[in-house]
This record gives structure tokens, sequence and C-alpha cells, in this order.
RNA sequence: GCGGGUGUAGCUCAAUGGUAGAGCGUCAGCCUUCCAAGCUGAAUGUUGACGGUUCGAGUCCGUUCACCCGCUCCA
């Protein structure tokens, strides 16, 4: 209990002073910078791309190569994961089935005739009338009494006026028109005109001068005068039936759909997007679901069993924000963890206990992250109602005191491979010949069902981003101001070799030691080695990369083989044998 | 996408509309005896980009790009 509130809380660390270090020491850079940077878009500079592999390697070995570090599962087995890469680029009706093309957007419509597309927010719909006959309906209506007389014609003119009516009264006029049936049925003679305008007094300056000149005649022949003007999805005003403002074609535009996050792209050399698009995936899941039935069929697998994944996946997002936190192109690590019906709830529980503990065996400790069960209300399309989701959040600089998602357990249900046995037409479910009733012979006859799916999802560069953030340590008394306090096993240096002095034979003895720790650890990390300038700038500069050990060579080395190791988080100095510090570092990164 | 702010060397920042600079870092050499020491020298900029006003623009105006802070969404 010797660490204070102060130490533990990221929000006293400047993100600023973060991405400059990460700029100043290459671990990221903006994508493209030379050309002015590309939004939501990031470049791993050497440190940086080595500190990724490493926290992707740790998840690989640890989780799938070990399945779960050995640890047994629920069902008291040990737990079997198997990897698999699959495509960036599926059918597109992977995405279909999904539900991504569908549900996974901005606001969109079509028009069903003339095939455009618009954005919905810059559609407004003109509303004409012939103001005599639809005073006359009005009239007839019990909204006609709430204005207890009022409703001259010049008065509803006044109300309908767009100039002279905030949203706000506009709204509660309407509200009373709604809430009389007998104004449900359009008035009569109705006229209906779509514009594209990017606001409301566009859109009425679009009404009064710049209509078509064949309707501007026959609104004026059959005394048609502007009513009311509304944005396409309003939810007051639009009843769903809508001009196309390209075809005029009425009632042709489908409903709003969000426009979609994912990124399309095209197959083939003729690049006709019509013809041929295809999408970037939005998420690496289903490239695993997709491949269900391939791994059961070739692999010898058995329920429960996970298939793990890692890859880049692609999101349009509307905001890109905060350093790599909502990149547009991003990298996963997913597991599809598949099991029976009625052990869903036991896995998800031991998924998100696991997952957590992971994260925190990396370093992400105390009260920086956090394990959030979702309300029921913000469950996505795939989440079984009640069955869990669960986010691992992590306290960033630019969230806190909030948090920000890290990793997603979701019970999936069976919803993914329901929807791709029903959109491919194939049998996806699974004979699992351990249930069932026994037969005459004693064995089970064996059960057929799809399976059910645990989802551990996590954000690769999100990943990283924390342990950047987390390793960050401002520290005033020493040289460096700051140093990275990488677990061993994630640091992009693993050590670093110096000679005290550039002359005395040091070199002549450190240069071998740097080649054999390089030779047998070069493929987790890098070794340094470094003979130039002052002592003290070589282990400042180490501290800003976060290499956890410098040996250095000195006069002792000389004469007794023992170097001096130089603790990177506490400044501590130890002497060991020289012949020692292969199998030292080795101890010390955990092999 | 909307509103607000910011863009000058790798970093932190200067520069009345009048010759683009400093510190730190980086690199080279000398020196060295455990925490950015010292000395000498060097490299580094289309002042985010494009256009305009002006005799003259880092500075004023317009457009655009990027980033930051809010609203929004996700892993």
């Amino acid at each position: 209990m010797t660490e204070t509130a102060a130490d533990s809380n990221t929000s006293v660390k400047s993100m600023d002073d973060i991405m400059s270090l990460c700029k100043r020491r290459g671990f990221i850079y903006q994508a493209s910078e030379i050309y002015g940077g590309v939004n939501g878009f990031w470049d791993y500079g050497p440190l940086g791309a080595q500190l990724k592999k490493n926290l992707r390697d740790a998840w690989w070995n640890d989780v799938v190569m070990m399945g779960c570090n050995g640890q047994d599962g629920p069902n008291g087995q040990p737990v079997e994961i198997v990897p698999v890469d699959t495509s960036i680029i599926q059918n597109p009706k992977v995405w279909e089935a999904s539900g991504h093309v569908g549900g996974f957007n901005d606001p969109m419509v079509d028009c069903k005739e003339c095939k455009s597309r618009f954005r919905a927010d810059h559609i407004w719909v003109l509303v004409f009338v012939k103001w005599p006959e639809w005073i006359a309906h009005f009239q007839k209506t019990q909204a006609w009494d709430a204005f207890e007389g009022e409703a001259s014609k010049a008065r509803m003119k006044q109300i309908f006026s767009s100039k002279n009516l905030s949203l706000e009264e506009r709204r509660e006029l309407n509200q009373i028109l709604a809430a009389n049936e007998a104004l449900k049925p359009p008035s009569p003679s109705e006229f209906k005109v779509s514009v594209i305008a990017n606001n409301r007094e566009e859109a009425v300056e679009i009404a009064e001068n710049s209509l078509p000149k064949k309707i501007q005649k026959r609104l004026e022949r059959d005394g048609f005068q502007l009513n009311i003007e509304y944005q396409l999805d309003d939810q007051m005003l639009d009843d769903g039936q809508n001009p196309c403002p390209a075809c005029a074609a009425q009632n042709s535009l489908t409903k709003p759909r969000a426009f979609n996050l994912m990124f399309k792209t095209v197959l083939g050399a003729t690049g006709n997007m019509d013809d041929n698009a295809a999408y970037l995936r939005p998420e690496t899941a289903q490239g695993i679901f997709v491949n269900f039935k391939n791994v059961v069929d070739t692999t010898r697998v058995s329920l429960p069993f996970g298939i793990a994944q890692t890859g880049k996946a692609f999101r349009n997002e509307v905001t890109p924000r905060n350093f790599t936190f909502r990149s547009r192109e991003f990298e996963q690590m997913e597991i599809e963890f598949f099991c029976h019906p009625d052990d869903s709830k036991d896995w998800y529980t031991f998924w998100r206990d696991w997952r957590m503990q992971w994260w925190k065996d990396l370093g992400l400790e105390g009260e920086n992250l956090i394990l959030r069960e979702h309300d029921s209300d913000e469950l996505a399309h795939y989440a079984k109602e009640g069955a869990g989701t669960a986010d691992i959040e992590y306290k960033f600089p630019f969230t806190a005191p909030g948090y920000g998602e890290l990793e997603g357990i979701a019970d999936r249900t069976n919803f993914d491979l329901s929807q791709h046995a029903e959109h491919s037409k194939t049998k996806l479910e699974y004979f699992d010949n351990t249930r069932g009733e026994l037969a005459k012979n004693g064995q089970p006859k064996g059960e057929r069902y799809l399976p059910h799916v645990i989802e551990p999802s996590a954000g690769l560069d999100r990943g990283v981003l924390a342990i950047l953030c987390e390793a960050f340590t401002p520290d005033p008394d020493r040289a460096s101001g700051v140093y990275m306090k990488f677990h061993p096993r994630l640091a992009p240096i693993k050590a670093a070799v110096f000679p005290l002095v550039k002359k005395d034979g040091m070199p002549e003895i450190a240069q071998p030691l740097y080649k054999e720790l390089r030779k047998r650890f070069g493929h987790l990390g890098t070794i340094e080695y470094d003979e130039k300038q002052s002592i003290g700038k070589r282990y400042a500069r180490m501290d800003e990369a976060g290499c956890p050990f410098c040996f250095t060579i000195d006069s002792d080395t000389l004469e007794d083989q023992t170097v001096t190791v130089r603790h990177r988080d506490t400044l501590d100095q130890e002497r060991i044998a020289i012949d020692q510090v292969a199998d030292y570092l080795a101890e010390k990164l955990g092999l």
C-alpha cells in the first residue's frame, strides 16, 4: 500500500505528452504524415510495431496455443482453441447475413424507382395543399377545437409558415394533429415534392424559387401553396411516404437506413462499383463463423471449443478521435467459443473473468481497469436478451474519469450461425455424440444442435494504447523526466548492453555479450548496444523507450567478470556474473 | 456530420506586415569511470496545403487538410 492515489491515476497524465513521446521515440506516427495525414489512420514506428507484436504474441500464445494458459474450463477439461486467418474481403452476402449491411449504419434512403441513394438528412419534403380545401378538412377535426376558433386561414398560414415558428412550436402543433385519427389520411389534394437541401431555409428557398418549371406551373394552376416542410425521418412529421428528389416518383423512397460504416471496395479490375461491390470486413468474427463447418469437418475438434483470429478490420467511423482509440483501420483479437446452449452462461462467466485477469497480468492493474456488465438496453443486435455482455474498460487519460472499451465479452447465442445457415442454405448444426439419451449399447444417441457462441473480442490497437498510457510514468527526479514502465514481456526493447566508457577494452567485452543476447532474445524484441556519450544519457534514452534492463560493463568487469544490471523502474543496480546475464534475462522475461 | 480551438525544425516555443530564430533532442569528433556532465562542429523548415490582398505575408482574408475539446458511435 505504498502506492498513493495519484500514482495509479492516469488522469494526471497528459495525453499530449504521451502522444509526443510516441512520436519522438517512434512508437506511433500519423499515417501518411508528409501528405498532411489522413483522418483516422495511424502508422506504428519501430518501437510501436514491436510493442504491438509483443501484445499480439502474448494473446496468441496465452489464449490460443496454451488454451487460457492451461487453465481448465468450467467443464473441468482443458480449453481447446484453434486458430484461423480469414480474408478481409468476404462474399458480400456474409455482411447481409451478419446484419452489418442492414443495421450497422447512418441514415440513407434509396429510391425504389431510379435506384438513386441519398443521405436522409439532406432530403427535405415539401408538402403543398390547396388552402381552402385543407382548412375545410381541418375544421372537421378535433384539432380545430384545440385552437378554439382561432384557426382562421391567416392563423393557419402563420402556424405553418416555416419562418415564424420554432421547431418546438411546430412539434406541439403537430402533436395535436397527430393525436387526431381524423387527420391520419392525408388531407385532400396533398402534393409532395422532395428536394436536396442542407437546412430548412434552403429548402424553403428552393420551394419558393427553384422548383422545376413543370411543377411550379402545376402548383400555380391548381392553387397549391406550401403547407409544411420537414426533414426526412422527422419523427413527428414524416409519414414514411415520400417522393424521390431525383425522379419525383411518389412514395418511392425506402425507409431511412443508416449509411454504412463499412468500407466499400471493388472486385475486379474494371472498377465498376455498382456491379462488383464488396466490403472490407468491419469485424474479424464473421470469417470465423463462415468457417465453422470447415473447422469442425477437418480438424477433429469437438464442442466445446473456440476458433481464434487476429487481423485488421475497417470501419468508417463517424468521428475518428482520441489518438488510435477510434481508428478507421484497426486490429482485432477475437475468439468465437462454441458451446452447448445450456453451458453458455458458465462459459460466458469463465471467459469474462479470465480475460480480465489476462489484462491485469500484463500490467493494467488497479483502478484503471474495470469490468462492466452491459445494461440490457445497450445490448448489440446479436446479443441474447439478458444473457450477458461485458466490457473490459480502461481509464484512458482522454476518457478519465470515465473509461474506454478495451475488450467486449458477449454471449452471441446462435445468432450468427443461424443467420449464416439461413442465408447460405447450409446446415451448420453440430452433431454432439456425447449427448442425448442412451442407446441400447449404452452409448449416447447424440444430439444435433446449433451451438451458442461466447465472443471475447479485444482491440489490439486499443490494447497497445492502454499499455502505452499505463506505462507512461512521469518522474521529475530522473533525467528523462519520464519512463515507460512496460511489462518486460511486452517491452519492445528487452535489454541494452553498454560499455561504461569507450576504452580500456570495455567495448571489446560488451560486443560479444550484445551478440549473445541478440541471438537468444532477438526474436522477442530489440537488444540495444550503445557506446556513445555519457552513461546517464544512455540510461535516460532507455527509460523513455521502456527498456527494462541495462547491462553495463565497467572496470570491475575486467577484474571479476561481473556486470552491472540497472533496473528501469527502481533505478537499482546489482552485479551479476557476465556469463549469467542471458539466463538472468530469460528468467526476468518469464521464459 | 455540427459547434469551438490549434497548425513555425524531431520536441517545446519565439519572431510590429519587412533577412525565419532559440532551447532541448539528433548526428560526428574529443573527453569520460554509473544516471540527459563538458568542449568543438554539423544537419534539420515549401512556417500544414492551395489561392487572394500587398511593393512585401509565418503574421491579414478565403478555401482545404490534419489534430485537439464538446455532441454521437464502436472494438
